[in-house]
DNA sequence: CGTCTTTTCAAACAATTGTTTAAAACATAT
DNA sequence: ATATGTTTTAAACAATTGTTTGAAAAGACG
């Protein structure tokens, strides 16, 4: 049968993405993955042949389109700045590679949201292979394009200001919509929106450098 | 004996820290830590009871005086806006926060700097109880000062910016010296003062918002 | 020396891990 | 209906997990 095969797949994917975005990937069994999805243990096996492929699948089935549209917008600020001639604006490069994050939240990923936020840190070599493999042409592309930005900026500094957004946005991910960090806030939870603005102005401001009092340093 | 007893604990300790560090504290075996120290299995328990609060002794070691340090220039900084009545000094706080991460790197803690950067984002319990219980005191002293130093910015603006520096922290604390991030980076790896620096002045500039180009949105 | 406490160690504990097996259940096509 | 291929299942696999045991070793102290 078709139908039904596909659902048992679905259903273990939603279980896995669940379970590795709360529990992360080691703090999480096939047992739990299965008994979540209320399918047999070997169902996972049988369909993907590992946890390290069905790690793989979860990532590929969201991270994929959402860094092929991260591709599509930077591809057309590049294009336009050639174009144009002009340097590309630090807030579209910027958000091209945020707002599609947020984004994912609106289509049924939000446990996936915080997963790909805790897979920036996870120290699992196979979440690491995989992930870095998925991000590897963005983070290639946002170089470039934030360098050529700030041409006056050294590349080291650039490279440091980039991984500093990649931090914030990771832990932006990680604690919205997170009952645990909901002690903290001052304010009950927020527009998804709101909080995406205050992260694209914040890494803006960040990545243009210190602007207030002085030139660089 | 004493001597002796100290030096089994101490070796525990050292290579429990920097099996956490690098697999991770679900990822790490306490057979892959006693084996690692040099010392039977049964001595990780029998000296700290459980591979839980080996963890927790692992932690206490480092954050304990690394965030004494920094509540230490906190209430400096809170006094002395007290009785000049000025606000506090935004770079002054947030040096305050990262500056001491940085120092510890200095004084052996080289493998523990990584360690507390993923902490801030480990989905297991145990983690994130002890972290969290140890980095309260921090967080309210933050924001406190924080909110103090921008009293015309909305507090749910502060908290998400504070969370924006801590996000760009635990990553850099995370990356800076890991041979896996070494082929990305642009340039040979740099003074770990000049990160420290770049990472004070975008959290500085992130924290007081956009100021190039217009008001407060 | 002998006695008492502290520390170390090999061995075993039950529980859980990811994965495999072989049979059953099901679906589809001839 | 029979045959063929796909999917599901209970059960078992070996390996590893954190922890405990009880005796041996080491140290401290009279």
């Amino acid at each position: 049968m078709r139908a039904e095969q596909t659902d048992t797949k679905k259903q273990i994917l939603d279980a896995a993405e669940a379970l590795f975005a709360r529990e992360g990937y080691q703090g999480t069994s096939m047992r739990a993955i299965t008994g979540s999805a209320g399918v047999n243990v070997a169902a996972a096996n049988y369909h993907f042949g590992s946890k390290e492929a069905l790690l793989e699948a979860v990532f590929e089935r969201r991270l994929k389109p959402l860094n092929e549209a991260r591709l599509r917008r930077l591809k057309e600020i590049r294009d336009e700045a050639r174009r144009t001639g002009r340097r590309p604006d630090i807030r579209g490069v910027l958000r091209a590679f945020i707002e599609p994050a947020f984004e994912l939240r609106e289509r049924g990923g939000a446990e996936f949201s915080a997963l790909a936020g805790r897979a920036f840190t996870d120290p699992d070599g196979t979440v690491q292979r995989i992930f870095l493999r998925l991000m590897r042409p963005i983070s290639q592309s946002m170089m470039e394009l934030l360098a050529l930005a700030l041409p006056e900026v050294p590349k080291e500094t650039v490279f440091w200001r980039y991984q500093f957004v990649i931090g914030a946005l990771a832990r932006t991910t990680r604690i919205y919509g997170n009952p645990r960090f909901e002690a903290m806030r001052p304010a009950p939870e927020g527009d998804i929106k709101l909080v995406t603005g205050l992260l694209i102005d914040f890494a803006e401001t960040g990545m243009m450098g210190k602007s207030p009092e002085g030139a660089d340093a």
